[in-house]
DNA sequence: ATGCAATAGTTGCTTATACAACTATAGAAT
DNA sequence: ATTCTATAGTTGTATAAGCAACTATTGCAT
């Protein structure tokens, strides 16, 4: 049962929170950018890849991990392919499918920018916390996540 | 000095914190279209000025508090004034600048969107959080946000 | 006073992303 | 087996937002 009523803090918190995510995307976007390396939102996607099983994932699945629709994602395999980053494969399994797969082109990328975005990380989001805020904040939002998140059932 | 290693839990608050972001943004949009109310960047423009002294803000001042470009407000307040929802006037002692400022339909409409927006928070966010947890993360965003907000000196 | 750099807001253009419609395939119901 | 519904992915089209360039004004420096 979702109690109704906001107070003080919550609603504080969400509103730091929606302004806070605006900023800190903004800022580690552009260190990104100016350092040439992967823009955030191809180093989301990519990032799925390098933790799936076989660094490959079927569109529908990425498209939900990166929280983008259908149509967005396609587009954005678009431009990682284009680029060499991943590759398109079709499942052998079902005919209407494809996999998005990680290229070495693509890990390599990752690799280089991660030094970047975690030293963004670090500076505008990490360094405000302390170990036990850290475990708070990542498990309010694994909560909120499991919630939230489509159904995958 | 900002630290540059990040330990678990700070990546993975990070990480938990960007998707749970994108999903409840998303979630309580569609809540708020659905049910016939402002689009959450529409509310987001309008609750500053219903904060702000006279209801009335800076284009400049505006775009900053709602951490969008110049010219995306430009578009935006063009939008909200053809809705009736805020007017434009002159600034009498800069005649480079203008305001924005709320009218009563303006008013009147976040007044009607507050409740479907905060049964969304409720819901999605805050039910999520004990008392302590919301001051945190209340505490902590406003640490980010001191440091990653344009200064404003 | 004059000129120069900075600021306020808007506009042209490009890019990102969503929705709806479409094709193809899969799987369930009979 | 046939048909019906659901799912996977892509494409056409519309909207949102950013950057760079532009105009108008301000205010500082000399």
């Amino acid at each position: 049962m979702p109690k109704d009523e906001l107070d003080e803090a919550c609603l504080a918190a969400w509103r730091n929170f929606i302004t806070a995510h605006a900023n800190l995307v903004d800022l580690i976007d552009r260190e990104l950018t100016a350092a040439d390396r992967l823009p955030l939102n191809w180093y989301d996607v990519l990032i799925e890849l390098v933790e799936a099983p076989e660094n490959r994932l079927r569109m529908h699945e990425l498209a939900q991990k990166v929280v983008l629709s259908r149509s967005g994602l396609t587009r954005l395999v678009d431009k990682l392919e284009t680029a060499g980053l991943l590759r398109r494969e079709t499942a052998p399994d079902d005919r209407r499918g494809a996999f998005a797969v990680l290229t070495n082109k693509g890990k390599d990328a990752v690799r280089k920018s991660w030094p970047v975005y975690s030293k963004g990380i670090a500076k505008y989001f990490a360094s405000h916390l302390t170990e036990g805020e850290a475990q708070i904040i990542r498990d309010v939002f694994a909560r909120i996540l499991a919630t939230t998140q489509k159904d995958n059932s």
